[in-house]
DNA sequence: TGTTAACGGTTGTTTTTGTAACTAACAACA
DNA sequence: TGTTGTTAGTTACAAAAACAACCGTTAACA
């Protein structure tokens, strides 16, 4: 019972990690859940076409490692509310492009630049040491380095 | 489209946090799963138990910041699988005591075990300030600090 | 070519979560 | 005491995620 090195669960990585994941994503949330009624899955497809343009949903699934599934129906609910639009591959007509509608681009746009300023609001309350620091070894964590 | 300020969603940290979160749960989530075919919110219930002894249901909630149904729902199962058991408050009958039973404590200190070489674990990829510093910041973050 | 395996994506089903409404017990105070 | 409001915890229903089976297409290669 009396141990020196008091390891409890403040101390576990994985779940501090989720904690600050959780509450640092809740403003966000609030913000593309009221403004265009998207989930997390969607905005995340969303973000990877507005930054990288043109992109099967596969290419999506490799740079997010989202699943198939959460990806096919993410987009389906995307088209439907004609944030994009999908192109038949001919060469491969197993896949399709997908394209952001101009109303998608707007949106991208708009929750880049919320993301962007809330970003900058989190980092605000760690000193640029921290928020250096925290970045490298997120990114380590990640498996993105 | 030219942006110095390349603002993308490896630098955005509600993202960041959540893919390192994820990462780094899963080794972790494999254990209690197989091992004691435990969900996310079953392993914290245990875990507080084991680490602070006998709470209410309300105490775990203060504590985690857990919604009351994940652990109402979490307490149910637990109890199912003889890992707690309830305890009326004689004084005050809306709310029970819950203790972990000698089978509870058993996997308690299993987990506990695995979670505190799995952290050391995690820790050794990044160094020693870079550790440091992350715990720091998501302490922050997470409104823990 | 014909056959089999792999791939991109979708669909169906089951778990798990979120939300709100509910029950029983207690507290406050007229 | 009686009424009204709160609290601890549960339950019912809707939303979302996980997992597996599936369809049509392409690749591999005998």
């Amino acid at each position: 019972m009396s141990q020196k090195d008091a390891f409890d669960l403040q101390n576990f990585l994985p779940y501090l990690l989720n904690q600050a994941a959780e509450e640092s994503s809740l403003a966000f949330q609030q913000v593309y859940r009221d403004r265009y009624g998207m989930l997390r899955t969607e905005w995340r497809v969303l973000f990877h076409l507005g930054l990288y343009g043109r992109l099967t949903a596969k290419d999506i699934g490799a740079r997010s490692k989202m699943h198939k599934t959460k990806i096919s129906r993410a987009v389906q609910r995307l088209e439907e509310r004609r944030f994009l639009t999908r192109d038949p591959d001919e060469a491969d007509r197993r896949q399709e492009y997908l394209d952001l509608t101009p109303q998608g681009r707007a949106a991208y746009r708009d929750l880049h630049a919320v993301a962007h300023r809330y970003d900058a609001e989190l980092a605000d309350t760690l000193t640029a040491e921290e928020e250096r620091i925290l970045r490298t070894a997120l990114r380590k964590l990640a498996r993105m380095a």
